[in-house]
RNA sequence: GCCCGGGUGGCGGAAUUGGUAUACGCGCUCGACUUAAGAUCGAGUUCCGUAAGGAAUGUGAGUUCGAGUCUCACCCCGGGCACCA
């Protein structure tokens, strides 16, 4: 028997599979479909990371073990190529996006194919490619079509050193999710996508998919819906009113004063006509120029400014009340004002105590809680002060003030439309084009045209430079072949566009187009979508929860809406994996210097080692610290499953003892339960712990059953398929299906029955498993004798589990 | 502050409905083989104790014949949200 050489067998597969394409998935194979996915990776120039294998080896267990069970699977793969690092390394080095992004695909697509992973490369797709961003210009223009697309002056969140505007999902503690720079706010023009017309279903059809519980919560808090009541207040001798947006329309009563945002709309109005003009101008100026990180973390200190001159009347009691402007009210959250009820609210107390604001209490907690007058009370509890509802439970009562008053029940979220424009080089260009002339007749008096479907794809043209400007024009601005184009409506000069998209586009729908990757009349035909869509299993990294999965199922609803897809979700399940931390438990990264290759795990100890050792390295869902001296505990686990060879029975021959036989048919049953359970519910660690007791067993004897070296194999063989398939090609044993057990054999005949005595087990005994009570509690009483020292006073029989005995104690 | 996870040997971690805590692996110790080292194989490895035995799953209480698992209070670690009215 030659050793077991792992470049020579992982070579040779490697091969094999590429040859016959065994992994590509065709509408026609027979088999219920499965759909398994991945999140493509961006190619970046540090080639793969360990955190890719973990991922991708353990969808590719469940693809193969699914293969074996009969089901047809899609497991594809492709490339999210669009993103700063490649524009940035262009400005580095004056080498095109284009050729490092193509240079990079190469050494991911050799290493991934190092790995053994049953992706079909028949439908790679790359986002870069116009073949495929054609179809992302053309999914923005169905946006446009629909008005869901829109370009508007706002504040954005700007980071300084990418010189780029970010959605807020990006800005992290207020600083750049991908340099930690801390963001400014800038004034600019950018596409929206109004995402926040799904919030209310992004919310509610969570409850139809099976996500990851940790993923579920997550998008739950960043949508974040509130109940409340919207609610005017008339501004005393004018005709304007306010509307404030409160979740405690029940504390109305003790509403003292209303707070605007210094963006609300109204306040400049107001300040015309204030009595202090000036001074609330200059204070709004100089909240214009605080950032985001001043205004959030001066101590929480209030600051403000009141509008004199000027009241509002609170339409509970019609008591005149001063209006102040303040920057603890956000401008873009609910009505962008509130009523302000000091007595019940941490955040209006210590403003109304800074302020000398008067403090009503409205609320009376039920019972027993005292209300200490140094802090609002915050709870819900019984109204006093409040007219015709004095003395009702505040529960009760929100929903008929807001009634009583003319206001209105409904709900508010956290989300915010999506801010689409990146002032940027690599990425899709926004296929939109400015008219001067058709601007006059545009009511919103913009003049965008959206680029004809017939002329798509609007081609990212070539550059010479890449740098942005501060004033935050993309590159593309500069180059006026590009620029120049005619108007698709009246056929006069007009203006490209030059923002691009953000790297979030191409990855809101590549699932979609790795139905159908070579349509070039559709971005998917009908029909393949209807066959291979939902998603049934999605698995990836936490970090992506909130960004690429939301917006995705974004675009899907829109979709569906459009009649394009035939499901309101793009997933019908989403698992995470735990990151892979280096040894020490710190972070991966390429500054720190601690980064693990893939390519020498590879090399050194084989693929099949490696994706071993990632399985086996803890649960799946939690992060891990790499241990590269484990991975040689894999690696001597495959050895030895490869020395096993000289054990197997010739064929026909019988060398094993029926005693064993018996006892080991036992554990293969359990164990083809085990992994096969395990599998499914990603519990890696464990399967690959089962398969290794099993190798245990079989080394103990003195031949292994081929049929039962077969049923190992074909467990063996998601994990660690190149081994497995040459022991298999070697041995004749077939293993392309998947192996069933015998309910009735994952019990042996015999059990081992732990005997307690007042609580502590004594000794174990071994019964038959259908050993009646009294046979079971003669042999305990023996067994345990010596620790029955006093008359029982209980005796509990679980069969096959516990005997346990209470007696009395000897008080010495 | 609110909402999720999690706390078990030297380390990564196992443990069905409450029923033999510490599976499996790493590391370590001893032995075999070897001129030697490595690799491999065998034995051992929660802690205290020569042993009999005792103690231990973040802390403290509770329920139970029996608690890592259930209940209550608290401590610590990781993650998410956060002046969201």
């Amino acid at each position: 028997m030659a050793a077991y050489d792992h470049k020579k067998i992982e070579q040779k597969w490697q091969r094999k599979w590429e040859e016959t394409g065994i992994y590509t998935a065709t509408k026609k194979a027979q088999g219920e479909k499965n759909y398994l996915l991945i999140e493509f990776p961006y190619p970046s120039g540090e080639g793969l990371h360990v955190g890719h294998v973990r991922s991708w080896t353990a969808l590719d267990i469940v693809a193969r073990k699914r293969r074996a069970e009969g089901k047809n699977v899609l497991y594809p793969i492709g490339w999210d190529a669009f993103g700063l690092p490649a524009e940035n390394y262009a400005l580095k080095t004056g080498i095109h996006p284009t050729v490092s992004t193509r240079q990079n695909v190469d050494n991911f697509r050799r290493q991934i194919k190092s790995l053994g992973l049953s992706f079909d490369w028949s439908r790679e797709i790359n986002t870069t490619d116009p073949s495929y961003y054609k179809w992302t210009q053309w999914l923005f223009l169905q946006f446009y079509k629909k008005g869901l697309a829109y370009k508007t002056k706002t504040l954005i969140n700007w980071c300084p050193k990418d010189k780029i505007g970010l959605a807020n999902e990006e800005v992290v503690d207020n600083c750049c999710e991908r340099c930690g720079t801390p963001v400014e706010k800038r004034e600019k023009e950018q596409w929206m996508l109004a995402i926040t017309k799904y919030a209310k279903r992004l919310y509610d059809d969570l409850d139809t998919v099976d996500y990851i519980e940790r993923a579920k919560v997550q998008q739950q808090n960043w949508i974040g819906p509130s109940e409340g009541a919207e609610i005017s207040f008339l501004v005393a001798r004018t005709t304007l009113a306010i509307k404030v947006f409160t979740t405690r329309p029940d504390t109305l009563f003790g509403a003292t004063y209303l707070v605007l945002a210094p963006e609300h709309l109204l306040v400049k109005e107001l300040a015309q006509q204030a009595e202090n003009k000036d001074e609330v101008l200059s204070y709004m100026k100089a909240v214009q120029k605080k950032s985001e990180i001043d205004r959030t973390t001066e101590g929480k200190e209030k600051t403000g400014i009141e509008i004199k001159g000027i009241k509002a009347i609170n339409p509970a009691n019609k008591e005149e009340i001063p209006i102040y402007v303040a920057d603890y009210v956000l401008g873009g959250y609910g009505t962008g004002a509130i009523m302000a009820v000091p007595a019940h609210d941490e955040r209006d107390f210590d403003f109304a105590k800074k302020f000398g604001l008067p403090i009503y209490i409205v609320i009376e907690p039920t019972a027993g809680q005292s209300i200490d007058d140094t802090k609002p009370y915050a709870g819900e509890g019984t109204l006093v002060n409040s007219g015709e509802f004095t003395r009702m439970e505040s529960r009760e009562v929100k929903k008929k003030i807001t009634e009583a008053v003319g206001g209105k029940w409904t709900t508010t979220y956290k989300l915010r439309d999506w801010v689409f424009s990146r002032q940027r080089y690599w990425g899709e260009p926004i296929p939109m084009v400015k008219c001067a002339k058709c601007a006059l007749r545009d009511p919103s008096g913009q003049g965008w045209q959206p680029v004809p479907e017939s002329e798509l794809p609007v081609v990212l043209p070539q550059v010479e430079k890449y740098q942005p400007t501060d004033t935050g024009e993309s590159p593309l601005a500069n180059i006026p072949e590009f620029i120049n184009t005619t108007c698709p409506r009246c056929g006069g000069p007009a203006m490209r566009e030059t923002d691009v998209m953000p790297n979030w586009a191409g990855s809101s729908w590549y699932y979609l187009r790795y139905c159908d990757p070579h349509n070039d009349k559709e971005f998917a035909s009908k029909k393949q979508l209807a066959f291979w869509t939902p998603v049934d299993w999605y698995n990836g990294g936490m970090e992506h929860t909130v960004l690429h999965l939301l917006y995705s199922r974004f675009w899907h609803k829109f979709l569906y809406d459009e009649g394009l897809v035939p499901t309101p979700e793009p997933y019908a399940k989403r698992t995470s994996h735990g990151l892979i931390l280096a040894e020490g438990g710190e972070k991966m990264s390429k500054s720190r210097g601690n980064t693990v290759s893939p390519d020498d795990i590879v090399e050194r100890y084989g693929a099949d080692s490696l994706r071993l050792y990632e399985m086996f390295i803890g649960p799946f869902d939690q992060p891990v610290a790499w241990n590269t001296s484990a991975v040689a505990g894999s690696r001597r686990f495959l050895e030895r499953a490869w020395k096993l060879q000289e054990k197997i029975e010739t064929k026909g021959s019988t060398l094993t003892p029926g005693s064993s036989r018996s006892s080991l048919e036992t554990l293969l049953h359990q164990t083809i339960k085990k992994v096969g359970e395990d599998i499914e519910h990603l519990k890696m660690n464990t399967a690959v712990s089962a398969l290794m007791i099993l190798l245990n067993e079989f080394e103990k004897l003195e031949t292994v059953p081929r049929a039962s070296y077969r049923i190992f194999l074909q467990l063996l063989a998601p994990f660690a398929p190149h081994i497995a398939h040459e022991l298999a090609e070697v041995h004749e044993v077939d293993i392309s299906l998947w192996p069933m057990y015998d309910a009735k054999k994952i019990n042996g005949l015999m059990t081992k029955v732990a005997v307690q005595v007042n609580g502590k087990v004594r000794v174990i005994i071994e019964l038959s498993r259908e050993a009646p009570e009294d046979m079971a509690l003669k042999k305990a009483r023996t067994a345990a004798g010596k620790w029955l020292t006093g008359p029982e006073k209980r005796v509990v029989y679980v069969p096959g589990k516990i005997i346990s005995f209470v007696v009395e104690e000897k008080v010495p």
